[in-house]
DNA sequence: CCTTTTAGGAGTAATTTTATCCTATTTTAA
DNA sequence: TTAAAATAGGATAAAATTACTCCTAAAAGG
């Protein structure tokens, strides 16, 4: 019931993109300011490229933009980029993983829960950070 | 950000105990009827014992009962009997467990979600389950 | 072509999850 | 009193996940 530290490290990555001024950094400029240990944060961009999150730039004078609008990424965008679908139990995305589901009472539970949690991580977006005096 | 097996077999056995005509039933019982390992669920039913969820009575025609009326008994609280205190991120609890918290604004999300969850498991108690027509 | 930078796959150590086993200890019924 | 039935608790262990590192390739600019 707690969020991997790759994912946290991915959430400190989109919001150093969404608040730099250049609108483009380096593994080595995000790793460093978001404490993040340099080779696992080049994963973590690899991931967030794949899921469009972010865009690369190979070469000299390269690094790593946001993909889109930062209004338009959210932190379960972010999460499920990273971890794959938010899933609070085996049998809310798949009903088949347990054999109990079809009379189980605790089930509509998970279902309920899941569905609370992911619209309230679908209202974080990163515009929401851009206002405010705190640091990076 | 999922629930482990061990916390969804713990709901089952107070589910069962809840539900369960004599008041009370043996590890064998319990693990037979919810489909929990035997000694995985003998395990479990020590851990609800320390927490004071479940009370244990020694030697033949011994086994297991609710320590207290089901509506006194959330699903929160099975969680955290066997998996501790819930924590969505590890610095919600533990404010020092990150240098960043000070001045990271995704923190009070964590908060907020963590404070909401709770809220929605606590909600959840075990009185809720008996009066459906529902299996064990 | 040389440097800087990302891409991608393999590999690994530590931790957590998901259990099992064995030896008490307690209780009761024969 | 003794055997059977039940929980108590500690040790152990396989499997999975987490949290990384390493190495080589490929791209881009000067
Ligand atoms: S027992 Fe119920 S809640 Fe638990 S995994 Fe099966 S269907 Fe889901
Ligand atoms: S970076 Fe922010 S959200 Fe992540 S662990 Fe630290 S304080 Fe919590």
């Amino acid at each position: 019931m707690q969020i991997t530290r790759e994912a946290d490290y991915a959430i400190r990555c989109v919001l150093h993109l969404s608040r730099c001024k250049e609108g483009s950094a380096t593994v080595g400029d995000i790793a460093e300011a978001q404490s993040i240990p340099r080779t696992f944060a080049a994963k973590i961009l690899q991931k967030l490229s794949k899921a469009k999150i972010v865009k690369s730039v190979r070469g000299i004078k390269g690094g790593f933009r946001l993909a889109r609008d930062p209004a338009r990424i959210s932190i379960l965008d972010v999460i499920e980029a990273i971890q794959g679908p938010l899933n609070v139990n085996i049998c809310v995305l798949d009903r088949q993983s347990c054999e109990r589901q079809p009379t189980c009472m605790v089930h509509p539970i998970w279902v309920e829960i899941q569905i609370l949690l992911k619209e309230r991580l679908a209202y974080y977006t990163f515009d929401k950070f851009n206002d405010k005096k705190g640091s990076l």
